[in-house]
RNA sequence: GGUCCAUUAGCUCAACUGGAUAGAGCAACUGCCUUCUAAGCAGUAGGUUCCAGGUUCGAGCCCUGGAUGGAUCACCA
């Protein structure tokens, strides 16, 4: 039994035998003691002394008496205001560090019989990787992980989208200006060579667009560039949102909003990329090959990617495969009057009644809407792995989208509807506003990552610490510190808010960051080294019986044994910035104990105490850190 | 305009889901390498938790109203 339970349930029997109150042990909530005052568990009466007829200091002083008579686990406790601090014997934690000395498990939970489906990553194949996909990634991953500890069977899937306008634009540019050149011939990976021609269509559909608004500006001789007709129509919005619009600028705002729209339809290339999707739809032969192996260089430059940053999947999704399901569902969700159906032949879902619209599942022509395709892959997903959860990492600004997919599935009564999960996190910006591909404010994945080794290294050198490493060993520490450095930065903060990226702070190396957890393992690591060279044996020992716990040492082990409790509640949460945390507060009180206990200038049975409580907190650490997608050196 | 989300120290983030004096790191300042790796440890300083009300023994957290920033409300994906 787990100490927190043991004392959860002496609070309930305390409760029954001393007041006749009935408080279910699952019911108790126990919180940490803050740290200024003495005792590890604390309990908090005033929400029970109303109900008991007692002072809240009088309750807790009674639970005390009473805890400390009856639960052997309790050796005392003291009572400030309501707050009881429950004060556990070192020789509990000694059984407590013993039991985990022995579980090679710590921390994971055994199976649970679920299947769960992790989708993330899910890139577009028209561009590169940003690092607004690396969050997505890092989540992805770790939370994968994090399922995995929880007794969860995972499946990693990637669903690619590898169809629509946005990669025939690239394939239009490629056509266009590429020469048709392989990318060993143009000089660079795949995916940054088609994402080059993506960018370059945007361009020429640029100038195409100024060309064409120039031929037909004539309405607008006193504005002489698209630049003057841009900022006028700013301006003129900016009046409409205060409602102070002139009958003859709203005409103006529309003529000008008008000219720009036929622009953009009008322009050549534009109607190229959409004649190019008609074929591709058709399967045109050569249009096809073409996609095929446009995609081919993409899919090698993100494997790449892929391997660099240490993520993998179990299964991939192509939306060329999937986006015409879900045609079935619609015609299913009809039937069961889940979907009606509109004059025009559109098909929705009528939401109004739960709070939201009606939402469109099927066009008037018959065709798919991006639901549809969403619909029908949940479904394939569920016949591929008979999944009990499916989690999709994907941008908060789908949480309107997942909310109705949800909804959806639960109309069309599916099995898994209620193990849809929108782990939905914030956009990542940098320092000076949000990413903007046009802007070329775009932090590329490859680009980043290459620097952030690069910064590893020179710390590294700058600390010369690694003397004896062959050029691969170092080459592997500092993809590992700068892997760590990047994931831990991203990680540590709560999926759920945006962050700020900021290129000189994610490099720093000290404090709250990754490869300082890191170099706690590794310091530990030359600790075990010089304990096995010195014939200590610390592995496989029993040290119930070990006495003079020093408080650095329980708070270790303290702090080892929240392991868990934390993988529990990271699951739970979806958030594994809680793992980052506790890595974090672990490696904290691991260094505060080899800053002021000496491990090796002991008595021999104090070292191998020491040895044996160092090596528990690198397995923890190791652990924890896997699931966050970051290994641990055993030198830097 | 409707809906959803955010706002905590100069900066980047926490706060165990309503508990004690709101904590860390960075930046600044003090100490600690002749002792197991100083990418570390100990300390000083830094707060009207966006604002105004409310709920209760107790609110950064819940409720109401407002401010600021963002997302979304496509027969785009």
């Amino acid at each position: 039994m787990s100490l927190d339970l043991a004392i959860r349930e002496g609070i309930s029997k305390a409760f029954a035998s001393l007041y006749s109150f009935e408080l279910a042990s699952a019911e108790v909530a126990l919180q940490e003691t803050r740290k200024e005052f003495e005792g590890s568990f604390t309990f908090t009466t005033f929400q029970f002394a109303g109900r008991v007829k007692k002072r809240p200091d009088e309750l807790a002083q009674e639970l005390g008496d009473f805890l400390k008579e009856n639960v052997d686990e309790v050796e005392d406790y003291n009572v400030v205001k309501g707050f009881l601090n429950i004060v556990i014997a070192d020789s509990v934690w000694l059984k407590t560090f013993n039991s985990i000395l022995k579980d090679e498990q710590f921390g994971s939970h055994p199976s649970n019989g679920q299947t769960v489906m992790v989708e993330y990553s899910s890139p577009n194949t028209n561009k590169p990787l940003h690092l607004g996909h690396l969050r997505n990634n890092f989540l992805g991953y770790s939370i994968s992980q994090v399922l995995k500890a929880n007794g969860y069977k995972v499946v990693m899937a990637n669903l690619i989208n590898d169809r629509g306008i946005h990669i025939c634009k690239s394939m239009i540019a490629y056509l266009r200006f590429g020469g048709n050149k392989t990318p060993e011939e143009y000089g660079k990976k795949g995916d940054h060579m088609v994402g080059d021609f993506y960018v370059r269509f945007d361009q020429e559909y640029k100038s195409e667009i100024e060309e064409l608004i120039v031929e037909k500006r004539n309405e607008y001789p006193a504005l002489d560039s698209v630049e003057d007709l841009k900022a006028r129509k700013k301006e003129i919005e900016k009046k409409g949102k205060k409602n102070e619009l002139s009958a003859e600028e709203r005409e103006q705002l529309n003529a000008i909003k008008e000219l720009f729209n036929r622009a953009e339809k009008e322009a050549p290339i534009f109607l190229e990329a959409q004649d190019l999707l008609r074929k591709w739809e058709a399967g045109e032969p050569a249009v096809y090959d073409l996609w095929k192996k446009m995609n081919g260089w993409v899919y090698a430059g993100f494997e790449d990617t892929y391997k660099r940053i240490g993520v993998s999947f179990d299964k991939y999704y192509y939306e060329s495969d999937t986006y015409l399901l879900g045609k079935d569902l619609v015609m299913e969700g009809l039937e069961k009057g889940a979907f009606y159906k509109k004059e025009d032949g559109s098909v929705w879902c009528d939401l109004t009644n739960e709070g939201l619209d009606e939402k469109l599942v099927q066009r008037g022509d018959g065709t798919s809407v991006y639901m549809t395709q969403d619909m029908g892959t949940a479904d394939l997903k569920y016949k591929d792995f008979t999944l009990d959860k499916s989690i999709y990492v994907v941008g908060n600004e789908q949480d309107y989208h997942f909310d109705v997919l949800k909804r959806i599935m639960k109309r069309l009564e599916r099995p898994y509807a209620e193990g849809i999960y929108h782990m939905s996190y914030g956009m990542v910006d940098l320092p000076h506003g949000r990413m903007k591909s046009r802007e070329g404010t775009v932090v590329d994945a490859d680009d980043l990552v290459d620097e952030m080794v690069q910064t590893a290294k020179q710390r590294t050198d700058e600390l010369g610490k690694i003397d004896g490493f062959t050029e691969e060993q170092a080459e592997k520490l500092y993809h590992q510190l700068a892997l760590g450095a990047l994931k831990y930065f991203i990680l540590r903060v709560d999926p759920k808010k945006r962050m700020v990226f900021n290129p000189e702070e994610s490099v720093d190396f000290q404090g709250d960051t990754g490869p300082s957890i890191q170099y706690t393992f590794a310091r530990i690591s030359a600790l075990l080294r010089k304990g096995k060279e010195d014939g200590v044996a610390f592995e496989n020992i029993d040290l119930s019986a070990y006495n003079g716990l020093e408080a650095q040492e329980r708070d270790v082990i303290v702090a080892l044994s929240n392991f868990p409790k934390v993988v529990a509640d990271a699951g739970r949460n979806y958030a594994p910035s809680e793992v980052a945390s506790y890595a974090y507060d672990l490696s904290r009180v691991f260094s505060r104990f080899y800053a002021e206990l000496p491990v090796f200038k002991a008595e021999p049975e104090v070292i191998a105490f020491r040895l044996a409580l160092s090596s528990a907190v690198a397995k923890v650490i190791e652990k924890a850190m896997n699931m966050l997608g970051v290994e641990v050196p055993e030198r830097m």
